[in-house]
DNA sequence: CGCGACCTTGAGATGGCTCAATACCAGTGG
DNA sequence: CCACTGGTATTGAGCCATCTCAAGGTCGCG
Protein backbone atom coordinates (compact mmCIF):
# COMPACT_ATOMS: atom_id res chain seq x y z
CA UNK A 1 0.00 0.00 0.00
CA UNK A 2 1.08 3.44 -0.86
CA UNK A 3 1.84 6.41 1.09
CA UNK A 4 2.45 9.67 -0.84
CA UNK A 5 5.35 10.59 2.25
CA UNK A 6 4.97 14.82 1.30
CA UNK A 7 1.49 14.46 2.54
CA UNK A 8 1.11 14.18 6.40
CA UNK A 9 -1.04 12.49 8.44
CA UNK A 10 -3.96 13.73 9.82
CA UNK A 11 -6.43 13.21 12.71
CA UNK A 12 -9.25 11.98 12.25
CA UNK A 13 -12.20 13.82 11.50
CA UNK A 14 -15.62 13.00 11.06
CA UNK A 15 -16.12 12.65 7.17
CA UNK A 16 -19.83 13.89 6.35
CA UNK A 17 -21.61 11.57 4.86
CA UNK A 18 -23.00 12.26 1.47
CA UNK A 19 -25.99 14.61 1.64
CA UNK A 20 -28.95 11.76 2.18
CA UNK A 21 -32.02 12.12 -0.53
CA UNK A 22 -34.96 11.12 0.85
CA UNK A 23 -36.80 8.64 -1.24
CA UNK A 24 -40.10 10.90 -0.73
CA UNK A 25 -38.78 13.46 -2.61
CA UNK A 26 -38.47 12.84 -5.87
CA UNK A 27 -42.04 11.96 -6.86
CA UNK A 28 -41.68 10.36 -10.40
CA UNK A 29 -45.07 9.98 -12.30
CA UNK A 30 -45.30 7.12 -14.75
CA UNK A 31 -45.53 3.93 -15.38
CA UNK A 32 -44.09 1.01 -12.85
CA UNK A 33 -42.02 -2.10 -14.57
CA UNK A 34 -40.68 -4.93 -13.59
CA UNK A 35 -37.27 -6.11 -14.31
CA UNK A 36 -36.12 -9.87 -14.08
CA UNK A 37 -32.66 -10.57 -12.92
CA UNK A 38 -29.82 -9.57 -15.46
CA UNK A 39 -32.27 -7.61 -17.43
CA UNK A 40 -31.38 -4.46 -19.25
CA UNK A 41 -33.08 -1.60 -18.72
CA UNK A 42 -31.12 0.88 -21.27
CA UNK A 43 -28.36 0.32 -22.94
CA UNK A 44 -25.18 2.61 -23.82
CA UNK A 45 -25.63 4.46 -27.09
CA UNK A 46 -29.25 4.31 -26.58
CA UNK A 47 -31.40 7.72 -26.69
CA UNK A 48 -31.92 8.68 -22.77
CA UNK A 49 -36.02 9.45 -23.51
CA UNK A 50 -36.65 7.89 -19.47
CA UNK A 51 -35.93 8.61 -16.23
CA UNK A 52 -36.44 6.18 -13.66
CA UNK A 53 -37.07 5.57 -9.96
CA UNK A 54 -36.09 2.11 -7.72
CA UNK A 55 -39.16 0.71 -5.82
CA UNK A 56 -37.73 -2.62 -4.91
CA UNK A 57 -34.46 -4.48 -6.22
CA UNK A 58 -31.65 -2.74 -7.18
CA UNK A 59 -29.99 -1.82 -10.50
CA UNK A 60 -26.42 -1.53 -11.82
CA UNK A 61 -24.98 0.60 -14.16
CA UNK A 62 -21.92 0.50 -15.85
CA UNK A 63 -19.53 0.38 -19.10
CA UNK A 64 -17.48 -2.15 -20.65
CA UNK A 65 -13.89 -1.38 -22.47
CA UNK A 66 -13.63 -3.11 -25.94
CA UNK A 67 -11.68 -6.35 -24.23
CA UNK A 68 -15.07 -6.93 -22.20
CA UNK A 69 -13.47 -5.00 -18.76
CA UNK A 70 -16.67 -4.36 -16.94
CA UNK A 71 -16.81 -1.29 -14.74
CA UNK A 72 -20.01 -0.85 -12.32
CA UNK A 73 -20.48 2.97 -11.79
CA UNK A 74 -22.96 2.54 -9.32
CA UNK A 75 -25.86 0.45 -7.44
CA UNK A 76 -29.22 1.81 -7.02
CA UNK A 77 -31.26 0.95 -4.30
CA UNK A 78 -34.86 1.72 -3.48
CA UNK A 79 -35.67 5.38 -3.46
CA UNK A 80 -33.24 6.20 -6.35
CA UNK A 81 -33.59 7.91 -9.32
CA UNK A 82 -31.51 6.99 -12.04
CA UNK A 83 -30.61 7.43 -15.37
CA UNK A 84 -30.45 11.37 -15.76
CA UNK A 85 -27.97 12.18 -18.24
CA UNK A 86 -26.40 15.20 -19.36
CA UNK A 87 -26.66 14.64 -22.91
CA UNK A 88 -28.81 12.68 -25.17
CA UNK A 89 -27.20 9.62 -25.59
CA UNK A 90 -26.93 6.64 -22.88
CA UNK A 91 -23.37 6.13 -21.05
CA UNK A 92 -24.06 3.62 -19.25
CA UNK A 93 -25.52 0.87 -19.64
CA UNK A 94 -28.79 -0.44 -16.46
CA UNK A 95 -29.52 -3.73 -15.80
CA UNK A 96 -31.30 -5.01 -12.97
CA UNK A 97 -28.84 -6.59 -10.30
CA UNK A 98 -32.24 -9.16 -8.60
CA UNK A 99 -35.43 -9.30 -9.84
CA UNK A 100 -36.83 -5.00 -9.33
CA UNK A 101 -39.66 -2.86 -9.72
CA UNK A 102 -39.11 0.84 -11.52
CA UNK A 103 -41.10 3.45 -12.05
CA UNK A 104 -40.10 4.86 -15.72
CA UNK A 105 -40.90 8.24 -16.67
CA UNK A 106 -40.51 10.57 -19.30
CA UNK A 107 -37.44 12.62 -19.16
CA UNK A 108 -39.41 15.84 -19.83
CA UNK A 109 -41.50 15.00 -16.82
CA UNK A 110 -38.89 15.44 -14.39
CA UNK A 111 -37.08 18.62 -16.91
CA UNK A 112 -40.47 20.34 -15.94
CA UNK A 113 -40.31 19.86 -12.27
CA UNK A 114 -38.52 22.00 -9.75
CA UNK A 115 -34.46 22.12 -11.19
CA UNK A 116 -32.93 22.18 -7.49
CA UNK A 117 -34.24 18.97 -7.08
CA UNK A 118 -32.91 17.78 -10.70
CA UNK A 119 -29.66 19.08 -9.33
CA UNK A 120 -29.77 17.52 -5.55
CA UNK A 121 -30.13 14.69 -7.80
CA UNK A 122 -26.74 14.76 -9.83
CA UNK A 123 -24.80 16.43 -6.82
CA UNK A 124 -25.85 13.48 -4.81
CA UNK A 125 -24.07 11.30 -7.57
CA UNK A 126 -21.45 13.21 -7.93
CA UNK A 127 -20.60 12.84 -4.14
CA UNK A 128 -21.03 9.27 -4.56
CA UNK A 129 -18.73 9.09 -7.46
CA UNK A 130 -15.74 10.97 -6.30
CA UNK A 131 -15.88 8.82 -2.87
CA UNK A 132 -15.81 5.68 -5.64
CA UNK A 133 -12.79 7.59 -6.94
CA UNK A 134 -11.00 7.40 -3.74
CA UNK A 135 -11.21 4.04 -3.12
CA UNK A 136 -10.72 2.71 -6.47
CA UNK A 137 -7.44 5.37 -6.29
CA UNK A 138 -6.08 4.81 -3.23
CA UNK A 139 -7.04 2.11 -1.38
CA UNK A 140 -5.94 -1.84 -1.12
CA UNK A 141 -9.06 -4.62 -1.11
CA UNK A 142 -9.63 -4.89 2.16
CA UNK A 143 -10.75 -1.27 2.55
CA UNK A 144 -12.16 -1.27 -0.69
CA UNK A 145 -14.48 -3.75 0.40
CA UNK A 146 -15.06 -2.42 3.80
CA UNK A 147 -16.01 0.86 2.40
CA UNK A 148 -18.35 -0.56 0.35
CA UNK A 149 -19.88 -2.74 3.16
CA UNK A 150 -19.98 -0.17 5.51
CA UNK A 151 -21.50 2.50 2.61
CA UNK A 152 -24.14 -0.56 1.97
CA UNK A 153 -25.12 -0.62 5.81
CA UNK A 154 -25.92 3.29 5.64
CA UNK A 155 -27.76 2.99 2.45
CA UNK A 156 -29.99 0.79 3.19
CA UNK A 157 -30.80 1.39 6.87
CA UNK A 158 -30.12 -2.02 8.04
CA UNK A 159 -28.61 -2.67 11.25
CA UNK A 160 -25.66 -4.85 10.91
CA UNK A 161 -26.47 -7.81 9.51
CA UNK A 162 -26.45 -7.42 5.69
CA UNK A 163 -28.62 -8.63 2.52
CA UNK A 164 -26.22 -8.41 -0.68
CA UNK A 165 -28.36 -8.64 -3.88
CA UNK A 166 -25.14 -8.51 -5.76
CA UNK A 167 -22.86 -11.67 -6.96
CA UNK A 168 -19.14 -11.59 -6.38
CA UNK A 169 -18.74 -10.52 -9.39
CA UNK A 170 -21.07 -7.21 -9.07
CA UNK A 171 -19.13 -6.53 -6.19
CA UNK A 172 -15.59 -7.02 -8.15
CA UNK A 173 -16.55 -4.99 -11.36
CA UNK A 174 -17.39 -2.20 -8.61
CA UNK A 175 -14.52 -2.30 -6.58
CA UNK A 176 -12.10 -2.75 -9.40
CA UNK A 177 -11.30 -5.80 -8.26
CA UNK A 178 -11.32 -9.80 -9.44
CA UNK A 179 -14.30 -11.73 -7.94
CA UNK A 180 -11.05 -14.19 -6.66
CA UNK A 181 -9.51 -11.11 -4.81
CA UNK A 182 -13.50 -10.45 -3.00
CA UNK A 183 -13.60 -14.13 -2.08
CA UNK A 184 -10.36 -13.58 -0.64
CA UNK A 185 -10.67 -10.59 0.90
CA UNK A 186 -14.07 -11.35 2.65
CA UNK A 187 -12.55 -14.77 4.17
CA UNK A 188 -9.83 -12.34 5.46
CA UNK A 189 -12.27 -10.34 7.15
CA UNK A 190 -13.88 -13.09 8.53
CA UNK A 191 -10.23 -14.31 9.81
CA UNK A 192 -9.73 -11.03 11.73
CA UNK A 193 -13.13 -11.00 13.37
CA UNK A 194 -14.61 -7.76 11.38
CA UNK A 195 -17.78 -9.65 9.68
CA UNK A 196 -19.51 -13.27 9.19
CA UNK A 197 -20.86 -14.55 6.15
CA UNK A 198 -23.88 -16.45 6.75
CA UNK A 199 -24.32 -17.92 3.43
CA UNK A 200 -22.31 -15.71 0.81
CA UNK A 201 -25.13 -13.37 0.41
CA UNK A 202 -25.66 -12.80 4.14
CA UNK A 203 -23.30 -10.34 5.95
CA UNK A 204 -22.89 -9.34 9.71
CA UNK A 205 -21.23 -6.03 10.71
CA UNK A 206 -19.33 -7.75 13.81
CA UNK A 207 -16.75 -5.17 14.58
CA UNK A 208 -18.17 -1.80 12.83
CA UNK A 209 -16.24 0.50 14.08
CA UNK A 210 -13.45 -1.54 13.11
CA UNK A 211 -14.61 -1.86 9.41
CA UNK A 212 -14.85 1.87 9.46
CA UNK A 213 -11.34 2.62 10.96
CA UNK A 214 -10.61 0.49 7.68
CA UNK A 215 -11.87 3.33 5.66
CA UNK A 216 -10.18 6.04 7.12
CA UNK B 1 -4.14 -6.90 -17.03
CA UNK B 2 -7.71 -8.86 -16.10
CA UNK B 3 -10.52 -9.73 -18.20
CA UNK B 4 -13.80 -10.62 -16.94
CA UNK B 5 -14.72 -13.77 -19.49
CA UNK B 6 -18.40 -13.47 -19.07
CA UNK B 7 -18.78 -10.22 -20.85
CA UNK B 8 -18.35 -10.50 -24.74
CA UNK B 9 -15.83 -7.75 -26.15
CA UNK B 10 -18.14 -5.42 -28.27
CA UNK B 11 -17.26 -3.53 -31.68
CA UNK B 12 -16.03 -0.20 -30.92
CA UNK B 13 -18.54 2.73 -30.86
CA UNK B 14 -17.88 6.18 -31.02
CA UNK B 15 -18.46 6.81 -26.93
CA UNK B 16 -20.30 10.53 -26.44
CA UNK B 17 -17.53 12.85 -24.89
CA UNK B 18 -18.86 14.42 -21.74
CA UNK B 19 -20.84 17.20 -22.79
CA UNK B 20 -18.65 20.02 -22.99
CA UNK B 21 -20.09 23.47 -20.93
CA UNK B 22 -19.28 26.63 -22.67
CA UNK B 23 -17.25 28.64 -20.56
CA UNK B 24 -18.79 32.25 -21.19
CA UNK B 25 -22.19 30.01 -20.37
CA UNK B 26 -21.52 30.21 -16.62
CA UNK B 27 -21.48 33.98 -15.73
CA UNK B 28 -19.93 34.44 -12.29
CA UNK B 29 -20.53 37.48 -10.47
CA UNK B 30 -17.53 38.29 -7.82
CA UNK B 31 -14.72 39.28 -7.46
CA UNK B 32 -11.43 38.38 -8.80
CA UNK B 33 -8.54 36.54 -6.90
CA UNK B 34 -5.40 35.33 -7.76
CA UNK B 35 -4.02 32.19 -5.81
CA UNK B 36 0.40 31.17 -5.98
CA UNK B 37 1.20 27.72 -6.56
CA UNK B 38 -0.06 24.91 -4.20
CA UNK B 39 -2.00 27.89 -2.19
CA UNK B 40 -5.22 26.50 -0.65
CA UNK B 41 -8.46 27.94 -2.08
CA UNK B 42 -10.65 25.90 -0.05
CA UNK B 43 -10.09 22.99 2.79
CA UNK B 44 -11.72 19.76 3.50
CA UNK B 45 -14.47 20.85 6.49
CA UNK B 46 -14.90 24.44 6.05
CA UNK B 47 -17.76 25.61 5.09
CA UNK B 48 -18.65 26.19 1.60
CA UNK B 49 -19.90 29.49 1.28
CA UNK B 50 -18.49 30.58 -2.01
CA UNK B 51 -18.36 29.03 -5.20
CA UNK B 52 -15.64 29.79 -8.08
CA UNK B 53 -14.53 29.90 -11.82
CA UNK B 54 -11.17 29.47 -12.85
CA UNK B 55 -9.86 32.28 -15.33
CA UNK B 56 -5.99 31.43 -15.57
CA UNK B 57 -3.94 28.98 -14.38
CA UNK B 58 -5.22 25.45 -13.16
CA UNK B 59 -6.78 23.92 -9.97
CA UNK B 60 -6.65 20.61 -8.50
CA UNK B 61 -9.76 19.42 -6.00
CA UNK B 62 -7.99 16.28 -3.61
CA UNK B 63 -8.71 13.79 -0.55
CA UNK B 64 -6.42 12.48 1.71
CA UNK B 65 -6.80 9.59 3.80
CA UNK B 66 -5.64 9.37 7.38
CA UNK B 67 -2.04 8.45 6.38
CA UNK B 68 -1.25 10.46 3.81
CA UNK B 69 -2.59 9.16 0.99
CA UNK B 70 -3.67 11.73 -1.51
CA UNK B 71 -6.22 11.20 -4.65
CA UNK B 72 -7.41 13.95 -6.71
CA UNK B 73 -10.47 14.05 -7.66
CA UNK B 74 -10.39 16.11 -10.85
CA UNK B 75 -8.34 19.30 -12.35
CA UNK B 76 -9.80 22.33 -13.23
CA UNK B 77 -8.99 23.96 -16.22
CA UNK B 78 -9.56 27.98 -17.38
CA UNK B 79 -14.09 28.79 -17.77
CA UNK B 80 -14.73 25.59 -15.33
CA UNK B 81 -16.57 26.32 -12.62
CA UNK B 82 -16.15 24.20 -9.42
CA UNK B 83 -16.84 24.36 -5.33
CA UNK B 84 -20.56 23.94 -5.93
CA UNK B 85 -21.65 21.47 -2.84
CA UNK B 86 -24.47 19.24 -2.20
CA UNK B 87 -24.23 20.14 1.74
CA UNK B 88 -22.43 23.33 3.17
CA UNK B 89 -19.64 21.46 4.04
CA UNK B 90 -16.30 21.08 1.75
CA UNK B 91 -15.66 17.38 1.35
CA UNK B 92 -12.40 18.17 -0.85
CA UNK B 93 -9.74 20.52 -0.08
CA UNK B 94 -9.07 22.76 -3.60
CA UNK B 95 -5.32 24.13 -4.30
CA UNK B 96 -3.75 26.03 -7.25
CA UNK B 97 -1.85 23.92 -9.20
CA UNK B 98 0.11 26.36 -10.80
CA UNK B 99 -0.20 30.28 -10.48
CA UNK B 100 -4.19 30.72 -10.72
CA UNK B 101 -6.37 33.65 -11.39
CA UNK B 102 -10.06 32.75 -9.99
CA UNK B 103 -13.11 34.61 -9.57
CA UNK B 104 -15.21 34.10 -6.24
CA UNK B 105 -19.14 34.43 -5.56
CA UNK B 106 -21.33 34.18 -3.25
CA UNK B 107 -22.72 31.02 -3.38
CA UNK B 108 -26.14 32.09 -2.94
CA UNK B 109 -25.24 34.69 -6.11
CA UNK B 110 -25.71 31.15 -8.59
CA UNK B 111 -28.40 29.32 -6.67
CA UNK B 112 -30.28 32.25 -7.42
CA UNK B 113 -29.67 31.37 -11.36
CA UNK B 114 -31.20 29.59 -13.50
CA UNK B 115 -31.54 25.82 -11.68
CA UNK B 116 -30.66 23.97 -15.10
CA UNK B 117 -27.24 25.58 -15.38
CA UNK B 118 -26.41 24.39 -11.99
CA UNK B 119 -27.71 21.44 -12.99
CA UNK B 120 -25.45 21.46 -16.09
CA UNK B 121 -22.49 21.64 -14.31
CA UNK B 122 -23.18 18.87 -11.68
CA UNK B 123 -24.19 16.14 -14.19
CA UNK B 124 -20.68 17.14 -16.48
CA UNK B 125 -18.86 16.91 -13.17
CA UNK B 126 -20.68 13.74 -13.14
CA UNK B 127 -20.39 11.99 -16.30
CA UNK B 128 -16.54 12.85 -15.86
CA UNK B 129 -16.14 11.41 -12.61
CA UNK B 130 -17.40 7.92 -14.26
CA UNK B 131 -15.29 8.00 -16.41
CA UNK B 132 -12.48 8.64 -13.72
CA UNK B 133 -13.92 5.63 -11.97
CA UNK B 134 -13.76 3.49 -15.34
CA UNK B 135 -9.90 4.15 -15.66
CA UNK B 136 -9.34 3.55 -11.64
CA UNK B 137 -11.54 0.35 -11.60
CA UNK B 138 -10.37 -1.10 -14.98
CA UNK B 139 -7.39 0.29 -16.90
CA UNK B 140 -3.83 -0.39 -16.63
CA UNK B 141 -1.01 2.18 -16.07
CA UNK B 142 -0.31 2.93 -19.86
CA UNK B 143 -3.91 3.29 -20.85
CA UNK B 144 -4.66 5.64 -17.73
CA UNK B 145 -2.09 7.89 -18.90
CA UNK B 146 -2.81 7.85 -22.57
CA UNK B 147 -6.51 8.71 -21.73
CA UNK B 148 -5.42 11.58 -19.01
CA UNK B 149 -3.46 12.83 -21.73
CA UNK B 150 -6.48 12.61 -24.85
CA UNK B 151 -8.80 13.86 -22.39
CA UNK B 152 -6.44 16.79 -21.40
CA UNK B 153 -5.44 18.00 -24.96
CA UNK B 154 -9.78 17.55 -25.73
CA UNK B 155 -9.80 19.88 -22.60
CA UNK B 156 -8.03 22.42 -23.70
CA UNK B 157 -8.82 22.51 -26.94
CA UNK B 158 -4.82 22.15 -27.62
CA UNK B 159 -3.60 20.73 -30.88
CA UNK B 160 -0.42 18.29 -30.73
CA UNK B 161 1.46 20.05 -28.08
CA UNK B 162 0.54 19.56 -24.51
CA UNK B 163 2.07 22.05 -22.08
CA UNK B 164 1.25 20.34 -18.96
CA UNK B 165 1.10 22.21 -15.51
CA UNK B 166 1.15 19.46 -13.33
CA UNK B 167 4.13 17.59 -11.74
CA UNK B 168 4.39 14.35 -11.83
CA UNK B 169 3.18 13.64 -8.12
CA UNK B 170 -0.22 15.73 -9.23
CA UNK B 171 -0.65 12.87 -12.20
CA UNK B 172 0.15 9.59 -10.13
CA UNK B 173 -2.20 10.86 -7.75
CA UNK B 174 -4.90 11.60 -9.91
CA UNK B 175 -3.97 8.51 -12.06
CA UNK B 176 -4.14 6.24 -8.93
CA UNK B 177 -0.94 5.60 -9.41
CA UNK B 178 2.73 6.42 -8.07
CA UNK B 179 5.31 8.83 -9.26
CA UNK B 180 7.29 6.31 -10.58
CA UNK B 181 4.99 4.62 -12.36
CA UNK B 182 3.81 7.99 -13.98
CA UNK B 183 7.46 8.78 -15.12
CA UNK B 184 8.14 5.10 -16.79
CA UNK B 185 4.86 5.04 -18.16
CA UNK B 186 6.03 8.30 -20.40
CA UNK B 187 9.40 7.10 -21.13
CA UNK B 188 7.63 3.69 -22.47
CA UNK B 189 5.12 5.89 -24.58
CA UNK B 190 7.69 7.58 -26.03
CA UNK B 191 9.69 4.23 -26.70
CA UNK B 192 6.42 3.05 -28.57
CA UNK B 193 6.53 6.31 -30.20
CA UNK B 194 2.99 7.51 -29.44
CA UNK B 195 4.30 10.47 -27.58
CA UNK B 196 7.39 13.00 -27.61
CA UNK B 197 8.46 14.88 -24.52
CA UNK B 198 10.49 17.80 -25.08
CA UNK B 199 11.01 19.16 -21.56
CA UNK B 200 9.18 17.31 -18.97
CA UNK B 201 6.58 19.52 -18.80
CA UNK B 202 5.74 19.47 -22.64
CA UNK B 203 4.59 16.55 -24.21
CA UNK B 204 3.50 15.90 -28.05
CA UNK B 205 0.77 13.42 -29.06
CA UNK B 206 2.70 11.82 -31.87
CA UNK B 207 0.32 8.92 -32.50
CA UNK B 208 -2.90 10.64 -31.18
CA UNK B 209 -4.92 7.39 -33.29
CA UNK B 210 -3.14 5.13 -31.48
CA UNK B 211 -3.29 6.84 -27.96
CA UNK B 212 -7.13 7.33 -28.73
CA UNK B 213 -7.06 3.28 -29.44
CA UNK B 214 -5.79 2.78 -25.92
CA UNK B 215 -8.11 3.89 -24.46
CA UNK B 216 -11.04 1.80 -26.18
C1' DC C 1 29.08 26.76 -8.76
C1' DG C 2 26.13 24.61 -5.66
C1' DC C 3 21.67 23.81 -3.96
C1' DG C 4 16.97 22.19 -4.03
C1' DA C 5 13.07 20.59 -6.49
C1' DC C 6 11.76 17.51 -9.62
C1' DC C 7 12.25 13.65 -12.62
C1' DT C 8 14.21 9.24 -14.18
C1' DT C 9 16.03 4.73 -13.67
C1' DG C 10 17.21 0.36 -11.37
C1' DA C 11 16.53 -3.70 -8.36
C1' DG C 12 13.86 -6.18 -5.43
C1' DA C 13 9.33 -6.91 -2.88
C1' DT C 14 4.45 -7.68 -3.03
C1' DG C 15 -0.56 -7.27 -3.69
C1' DG C 16 -3.62 -8.63 -6.66
C1' DC C 17 -4.24 -11.26 -11.07
C1' DT C 18 -4.49 -15.64 -13.80
C1' DC C 19 -5.35 -20.21 -14.27
C1' DA C 20 -7.04 -24.29 -12.39
C1' DA C 21 -9.20 -27.31 -9.13
C1' DT C 22 -12.63 -28.00 -5.76
C1' DA C 23 -16.80 -26.95 -3.02
C1' DC C 24 -21.42 -25.52 -2.50
C1' DC C 25 -26.20 -25.38 -3.52
C1' DA C 26 -30.66 -25.10 -5.81
C1' DG C 27 -33.21 -27.11 -9.30
C1' DT C 28 -34.37 -31.08 -12.23
C1' DG C 29 -35.26 -35.50 -13.55
C1' DG C 30 -34.84 -40.45 -12.75
C1' DC D 1 -34.44 -40.02 -2.25
C1' DC D 2 -30.52 -39.57 -4.92
C1' DA D 3 -27.58 -38.46 -9.02
C1' DC D 4 -26.78 -34.94 -12.20
C1' DT D 5 -26.20 -30.28 -13.78
C1' DG D 6 -25.18 -25.42 -14.00
C1' DG D 7 -24.27 -21.43 -11.69
C1' DT D 8 -21.71 -19.41 -8.03
C1' DA D 9 -18.19 -19.17 -4.49
C1' DT D 10 -13.82 -20.64 -2.41
C1' DT D 11 -9.09 -21.99 -2.33
C1' DG D 12 -4.36 -22.85 -4.06
C1' DA D 13 -0.08 -21.97 -6.74
C1' DG D 14 2.53 -19.24 -9.61
C1' DC D 15 3.09 -14.90 -12.11
C1' DC D 16 3.28 -10.13 -13.22
C1' DA D 17 2.23 -5.13 -12.92
C1' DT D 18 2.96 -1.93 -9.92
C1' DC D 19 4.94 -0.44 -5.55
C1' DT D 20 8.98 0.48 -2.51
C1' DC D 21 13.36 1.89 -1.66
C1' DA D 22 17.46 3.89 -3.27
C1' DA D 23 20.61 6.12 -6.37
C1' DG D 24 21.58 9.27 -9.92
C1' DG D 25 20.31 12.89 -13.41
C1' DT D 26 18.43 17.39 -14.93
C1' DC D 27 17.44 22.04 -14.59
C1' DG D 28 16.43 26.59 -12.77
C1' DC D 29 18.04 29.84 -9.57
C1' DG D 30 20.65 32.26 -5.97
Amino acid sequence: MQVQAMFSAREARPIAAPARIEPEEIKLIGQARRFSRDQEIYGEGESADFVYKVISGTVRAFRVLADGRRQIAEFYLPGDVFGVEAGIVRRTTAEAVSEAQVIVARRSSLVAEDGAKLWRIAVHDLERSQEHVLTLGRRAAGERVASFLVDLAARTHAGETLELPFSRQDIADYLGLTIETVSRTFTHLVAQGLIEVRCCRQVRLADPSALHDLCE
